[in-house]
DNA sequence: AAAATAATTCAATTTTGATTTACTTGAGGG
DNA sequence: CCCTCAAGTAAATCAAAATTGAATTATTTT
């Protein structure tokens, strides 16, 4: 039911900065699940509570609105991993920690992903407009490196180890189950959604990236 | 009124197959590079050197046009794997093979991810109701179970890796740098379809999933 | 408390793109 | 040769969606 159900529901309080946030949130999920084409800005309006108008009224159109979204998952996802503090973990849980987490990070914030989907089938038209997302990438980046060179001091870590190669990597056993479910569950047959399946798939995974980064088990 | 016989009159010779095979063409690169909602009709047929009525006539509408063009993407890649002959070579180099035919046939056949992508994010709506991509899919998945039977009987790989999670990962990092090329090359400011990295890409993916299927090299 | 400003609504308008109608033309069989 | 039918074309239709105009209220300012 709406807010104030009864005969007297208009009085919607003036709040902009509600509104607004509203209409955020609304277009994040609509632009997920729909992707650009497929979001309908009047869908948006209903799912933020508000009329269209507001949308142009605060985002001037779709594509800054699709904008402000894509913004903002990107400012989610960093936040999340400034907090990992990667420097004060040992480099074997470090680099364990980093999986984990992203591992989860993409299962619970499935927005990321397909908004991100949706960024890349437009040829990253708006994303390639964004120069603070790239500044805000860049000291993740360095930490890798900083992880894995310690690794390799302290002997626990094969040498030749590229910091992106592996972020990609860690990126791409997690993300892509989720990006392509559809498709690998009728393809064979599995339910790839299941709990008890992404449950087995975070696991291989890990010891995957911990296979790829320290040296040979039996190895002293 | 409507007779074009002024200047160029165009005299389109007459055949369906050509007419029909270059439609499924046009499609297959219009829909690969702007998904469902943005592939256009009209420039399918522009594409196809034909009338936009003709797609239609041929093919009923858009969404039946769709679903030909997601039906040949899937019966290429199962050809070309169902070339592998995995059976007749030793286990490392079975999954070796695998793995860079995977590799290059995801960066030689833009489509096939560009699809995949759309139809995940149309939710699978298409190939859902295609039980034949099951079907050609299955025999992949029994040649990677028996390799990697093999491989665990002649000592060579460890134990209890699943053909399904293997085959995905493989996927998954062969193809996670390509659907997100541009948000990638964004992030990290780094040109991620260059051919060089690309190449590098190649060498720590294979490397990657060499580490995963083998035993750690110092072992006996 | 009136004026000014910003938020909000309702109802167009305009655009765009899929689909259809109505027609023309080529090719092959009788 | 002509008749028929499928192949092909041009242009209209129709619906969905984005965007906007103009009026209406709430909030703030003076």
């Amino acid at each position: 039911m709406k807010n104030t159900s009864a005969s007297t529901a208009r009085v919607r309080t003036r709040d902009p900065e509600r509104t607004k946030g509203q209409i955020l949130e609304a277009a994040l999920s609509e632009f997920a699940a729909n992707g650009y084409d497929g979001a309908r800005v009047h869908q948006i309006a209903k799912n933020a509570g508000c009329n269209a108008r507001l949308i142009y009224h605060y985002f001037d159109n779709k594509e800054r609105l699709y904008a402000a979204a894509l913004r903002k998952i990107y400012s989610d996802i960093r936040e999340r991993e400034a907090k990992l503090n990667l420097d004060s973990l040992p480099p074997e849980q470090a680099v364990m920690r980093l999986t984990e987490t992203t591992f989860d990070f993409f299962e619970n914030n499935t927005a990321f992903l397909s908004i991100t989907r949706s960024e890349n089938l437009l040829g990253g038209r708006f994303i390639s407009q964004m120069p603070e997302i790239q500044k805000m990438s860049a000291p993740l980046l360095d930490k890798i490196t900083d992880v894995l060179k310690r690794g390799r001091a302290e002997g626990v870590f094969r040498s030749g180890i590229d910091a992106l190669q592996l972020y990609i990597s860690i990126v791409a056993l997690s993300a892509h189950h989720i990006n392509a479910s559809h498709t690998l569950s009728a393809t064979f047959g599995r339910d790839i959604s299941s709990v008890t399946w992404r449950q087995e798939r975070r696991a291989h995974v890990v010891e995957m990236i911990q296979n790829a980064v320290t040296l040979g088990e039996s190895r002293d």
